[in-house]
DNA sequence: AATTATTACTTAAACGTTTCAGTTACTAAA
DNA sequence: TTTAGTAACTGAAACGTTTAAGTAATAATT
């Protein structure tokens, strides 16, 4: 199928070439008479004519794309599968990019893959790095002279921008929350605490606050594997098998969570009547679950927002304003705590 | 900052920048000598040269990107927002569209827009469109002259490859299952009903089954609304407002199911020992739910990846061998429903 | 009446590749 | 000794745009 260029639609309205761009773009400076732009504008519409924007991005330098780079090994392990966060924060990031006129190069990333292979040289605007993994393949991406922009990191690096929010706060206004409902032995539940992530500091805003309160912290008070449903089966299972020593718990995911829930009601603990739970997120599962979930919320749609904004002031080269963006974050109260009282007291 | 081209390599190789491209790309009728190579692969390792892929697929009219549209209005609207079966199928996507060396451009759709806006002509090898909105915008696609995969659309045009699943099977398979479990009063609960859409053949599953089985189908059995969890928890209080007259319902979409389950548990409905219910899709909420789902599973890794495949071979111009393709499903049983039995018998 | 501005275009280079069609220097066959 | 063949490259056009610079015609200013 021969396509349609513009100079198929430079001639049939006869014209050049370059006026059929003018008019196309609409350049302030030029001016086009407009008999000539009505010209212009049947021939586009008659010969069905679509620019092609990778020679537009050739010849301008601007692509009106960014690249957005999620976690995701295989299909249900991880992505929107076993996280809906993730879901959730792509389908803001897209949304905000297409009101700016901005459509999204997606791709998944894996551990010990090459971050160039990925988002490789196609004229991007920006790349927003989600769940990065940090290691020589982020420095190559400076490679590509683009605005960078990561989510939920705590990279440090002046050449990159940053959007996240305080999580050893709210880490400890959970555990905080549960102490005040009269809670004393509470658990940590965690996906795998890795550097630079956001459950070592989740980790240490729930030390915080049990340091603060003069509660101790027990060897088997603490729960780490992956961030998914399984994991949450697991946890709930190891509570049991543990001798059920926590009358509560800090999990450090919604996704966790409804597999803590699910794992508790099998063996017959109850929530919130027999255990309490506060998570983090505050993903649309938290108000979906029976009992639904009392957790931190973050406000997720910001986040996706703010990621896209910071590509589009860089590439408005406003002066780059802010390099760190740190969302604010609440605790949102549903059913899944109780307050506790001690039977000796 | 000046990005480093193929000519820049050229120089520091002491070659010409086609010797550049032929090394790069390994072409097999082409033959460099290994000195040569060796130089080449050198200097591209020391200057950090990646191609421009923008620039590779103007000259060479393939550009390893498929399109991908996915419906979203609003972000909390849809999307992987209200039901995650578009999140799990965009990851299944990406997995299989990635381990082949293709990559995504994503944009989300909305009904009143023009899919020209938005699947511009980026070179793109293929694309898919999930819950497609038909009408002038989607012939207007073919103009484009690259193969588009319709995932769960019910238009029929040669033009199109189409991946989906038997709805109406699936929906008989459900209500059969509840019929055979002694229920006769079966609602039927779904999302709005759209020309081509699924629901609609799910409709007549439902009725075929019903029919089948010498049932008659009341009015006030039928209940639709949104494809999301706020429609469930309505759903649920029509119910209980019409005076519970059914024993069991057939509900089009997990996500459904799940607001359905909270909002009667809300109302002292307790699930399944009062009410049963089959759902349909088997996203991973359907595991996570108490009591989980008995649901008809469709395969929606499988349809992500058929999507993605038809494309491949698309290009590969192996013979267009199957348009319609349709992938098979199942009954998963689960805890949500319970044998019927009529007190009066 | 001569100069300067303005309007409405056009020309041509540039963007970074691929790839067809040479070209040169050897080697093998006739 | 000519011809044909092969190996290892190079040159240049082409892909479809944008945009700086140029041009011709008309209008406004002196």
């Amino acid at each position: 199928m021969k396509r349609v260029s513009i100079k198929d639609v430079a001639k049939k309205a006869g014209v050049s070439a370059s006026t059929v761009s003018y008019v196309l773009n609409r350049t302030p400076t030029e001016t086009i008479s407009p008999e000539t732009t009505k010209r212009v504008i049947d021939a586009v519409e008659k010969l069905g004519y679509v620019p092609n924007l990778n020679a537009r991005s050739l010849a301008s330098k601007y692509s009106n794309l960014i690249g957005v780079l999620i976690p995701q090994t295989e299909p249900g392990k991880e992505f929107m599968f076993s996280n809906p966060f993730y879901g959730e924060l792509l389908s803001a990031i897209e949304y905000t990019a297409r009101q700016n006129g901005y459509h999204l190069l997606l791709s998944g990333t894996q551990e010990d893959q090459s971050y160039m292979g990925i988002a490789q040289n196609r004229d991007l605007d920006g790349i927003i790095i989600v769940g990065t993994y940090p290691g020589e393949n982020l420095y190559q991406l400076k490679r590509l002279g683009v605005p960078i922009v990561l989510v939920d990191s705590y990279v440090k690096d002046k050449d990159f921008y940053t959007v996240g929010i305080d999580d050893r706060k709210g880490a400890k206004l959970a555990t905080d929350y549960l102490i005040k409902k009269g809670h004393k032995k509470i658990a940590f539940i965690s996906g795998s605490i890795r550097e630079n992530g956001v459950n070592i500091r989740r980790w240490e805003g729930y030390c915080d606050a049990m340091k603060e309160a003069g509660l101790s912290i027990n060897e088997d008070a603490i729960y780490s594997g992956n961030v998914d449903y399984n994991y949450g089966l697991i946890a709930a299972k190891q509570y049991i098998d543990r001798g059920k020593n926590q009358t509560a718990a800090f999990i450090t995911a919604d996704v966790i969570s409804i597999g803590v829930l699910k794992g508790l009601i099998q063996h017959g603990v109850n929530v919130p009547e027999d255990f309490s739970i506060v998570s983090f997120d505050d993903v649309y599962l938290a108000r979906m679950s029976y009992p639904s979930l009392t957790t931190v919320s973050q406000d997720i749609a910001g986040k996706g927002k703010r990621a896209v904004q910071l590509i589009l002031d860089a590439t408005g080269n406003k002066e780059k304003s802010y390099t760190d963006c740190v969302l604010p974050l609440c605790l949102v109260e549903r059913d899944s705590v109780i307050e506790f009282r001690c039977e000796q007291c």
